[in-house]
DNA sequence: CTGAAAGCGCTAACAG
DNA sequence: CTGTTAGCGCTTTCAG
């Protein structure tokens, strides 16, 4: 493997003209530039990064800790979009990603953050971590520069990007009053998530804006779950079935309501209406099409790349995205009879 | 930030005793061994991976080519999967991997050997790569160790991992045979994939069997493309309309194709089946479910991994792996009338 | 059992 | 414009 050394040698100049020749700066003469950039290429050589990094104390590679690659967590296609997003942020700045396993079926012995230092990342996105994960509060206290996703937290070096949850809510509560619907149930992720909780709040809101009082009995979790929301939502509807639609925190779980609606005999949407969260892949394709809030998952993702460069660049330090959510009306949902 | 200099200070000792402590040698003396670290653990240490890499020559890291994070790719969860599955076995091998921008917008001026030579990855996996393109070659003829996906091409440090094409397709023929469907289209992918070619092998194969002469007009390209499949569906249908079952070389040109006889007004499984392949996500959420050939994703992601690091470690150096499919009926396929 | 010293490949003052 | 020198943090002979 050909070092700059070597092309020194055989370009007959020190190592110091190369580095400098092939990292473009001004102060190299023309024809040694041009007889450096030769050599080098004759002799195949590709710059260490390694080396690099560690004399410039800087990696051009950024974390990423998702918790969205397991065997069963495939269904939900929002971590790929995410991933997608930032895959091309980073790409455009010329940084690598390297993807962090804080998945294994193995006990992990060390931290996210031991991860990330180790690996000398110049920063790190977090995605689909729960807000009681021990490891979350210990990145984010470190000075290690990070986005969050979905998570708002801003602090020293802290970002976060995420969509209004809360009005995306209640826009797809809204859309249920519009059509008539008076008792409307809501099938919530977990308490771990505070999308979950901003949803929850938007579903008050729209309620309290219709003059409609708010009944918690109305309210359960489906852990984001599709089984969870199946059973969630079978229980809701034999406690109250008197509800004619159910806000779905997300789309999987909507699938979820869907199925439970349709093992209760109640068709959708003309028995019950039901609306999701998301707008995953599956939401169009389902029968019938799932009407839902749909997030830019991508623009999620390459939004957070986008701030935690900045972050690097100490450019503008921008520390809070919030992208707005497009309600997509489709065949889930049908007026009040 | 805490380097073993530091450690070795505040112990007492030199570097060298450090460094052999810290990695669990065992010519340490086991109170020497208690105090360092104690001190590493107080002074808040992490080893920098890119110094130990760079004097070891080897990063623990392999890198990933793929081509499906793009921001229209995401429908197929085929690389996902595969993501996931590489992602489970290099967890347990304590490796970490680094996905390459391979897909950027912008052209790209460095080829794949490129970024791995720079990276210094161990190895790398490939998924998801024309046959026809430049850079795979490149790869394949450099000595970087290398497992590719879908892609028969072995050699000294190259193996791959694919599944039964020839066999999967002919049980999907096999299947619409039995049904009594004896007209049999095929919508193929496109020739740069050898998967197309082992399937369609796999569809004469059947065929032959069951003698029926191939008719090369049954046969068009979708090149993957749920949208191209469609058209190609419609134009093979239009032009033989005596077709009353279709085998799709992948799960969402069947959705293609589900929707093209729908447009034409040719109900599915009634009057036209169609049989799919990959048994993705959607194939199973449908109307009417897809009946597939499935291939196990994340299995073949973990199996290329596991091959990977085999030949990394210089163990067994197996570098072939067929993994077998297996056939999902469900409800696109019925007897011919 | 421990330490001194060399060196992985590169960049960055600093001095010409 | 170019070279000398030092050093990033770590591992590894080689001597004790």
């Amino acid at each position: 493997m050909t070092t700059i050394k070597d092309i020194a040698k055989a370009a007959g100049v020190s190592v110091t003209t190369v580095s400098r020749a092939l990292n473009g700066y001004s102060d190299v003469k023309e024809l040694t530039r041009q007889k450096i950039a030769a050599v080098a290429k004759e002799l195949n050589y590709s710059p260490n990064t390694l080396a690099r990094s560690l004399v410039m104390n800087k990696s051009q590679t950024i974390g990423l800790l998702v918790s969205g690659f397991t065997k069963e967590s495939v269904k939900d296609n929002f971590t790929v979009e995410v991933l997608a997003g930032v895959n091309e942020c980073a790409s455009e700045m010329n940084y690598d990603l390297v993807l962090f396993n804080t998945n294994s079926s193995m006990q992990r012995e060390k931290t996210y953050t031991q991860l990330c230092k180790e690996r000398r990342v110049d920063g790190v996105i977090i995605q689909g971590i729960r807000t009681d994960d021990p490891y979350l509060k210990e990145v984010v206290d470190s000075d290690i520069p990070c986005v969050l996703i979905d998570i708002p937290v801003a602090s020293e070096n802290v970002g976060y990007v995420t969509t209004d949850n809360e009005l995306g809510a209640d826009k797809a509560v809204q859309h249920l009053l519009e059509l008539g619907h008076r008792n409307i149930g809501m099938i919530n992720g977990h308490e771990y998530a505070f999308v979950s909780q901003k949803r929850l709040k938007g579903y008050k809101r729209a309620l309290e804006k219709a003059g409609i009082s708010f009944n918690p009995g109305y309210v359960a979790d489906g852990s984001f779950k599709e089984d969870e929301a199946n059973e969630a939502t079978k229980d809701l509807l034999s406690r109250h079935p008197e509800i004619t639609a159910i806000f779905c925190a997300s789309d999987l779980m909507a699938i979820g309501s869907m199925k439970a609606a349709h093992a209760l005999g109640r068709q959708v949407p003309s028995d019950l209406s039901i609306i999701g969260y998301d707008d995953i892949l599956l939401a169009s394709y389902v029968t019938p099409a799932l009407t839902t809030v749909a997030q830019n998952k991508f623009q999620l993702g390459f939004e957070a790349a986008q701030m935690l460069l900045n972050l690097l660049s100490k450019g503008d330090q921008l520390k809070q995205v919030i992208l707005q959510t497009e309600l997509k009306k489709r065949g889930s949902t049908a007026p009040n009879k």
